[in-house]
DNA sequence: CATTTGACGCCAA
DNA sequence: TTTGGCGCCAAAT
């Protein structure tokens, strides 16, 4: 990475409180480029770091989206920690 | 260095 | 409402 576009994309995510979800737009745009949508989930797939919950992060659309251990999981995890 | 890829998003059919 | 297609950005090839 090495870019500040991803660094704040880490720091934002990093925040999230458990149980939210944030969407990619609303993480680019978080980050500075409402428009890097996409970037982030590459950012994201790119860089998976444990440290992150990439977890909470979904698609605009309500759905779940991709995620490295399977979006199947990730949905189970949400569902397990909104709890 | 140029091109492709990909965990997205929005608009038009 | 459900598809398809186009645009966007950062990282990987």
């Amino acid at each position: 990475m090495n870019t500040e576009f991803a660094q704040k994309v880490f720091r934002i995510v990093k925040q999230i409180p458990k149980g939210e979800t944030l969407s990619y737009k609303q993480v680019a745009i978080l980050a500075g480029n409402e428009e890097a949508a996409r970037a982030v989930g590459n950012i994201l797939n790119s860089n998976y770091d444990l440290l992150i919950p990439c977890h909470r992060v979904i698609r605009s659309d309500g759905k779940i989206g991709g995620y490295n251990g399977g979006a199947r999981k990730k949905k189970l995890l949400l569902a397990e920690e909104c709890k």
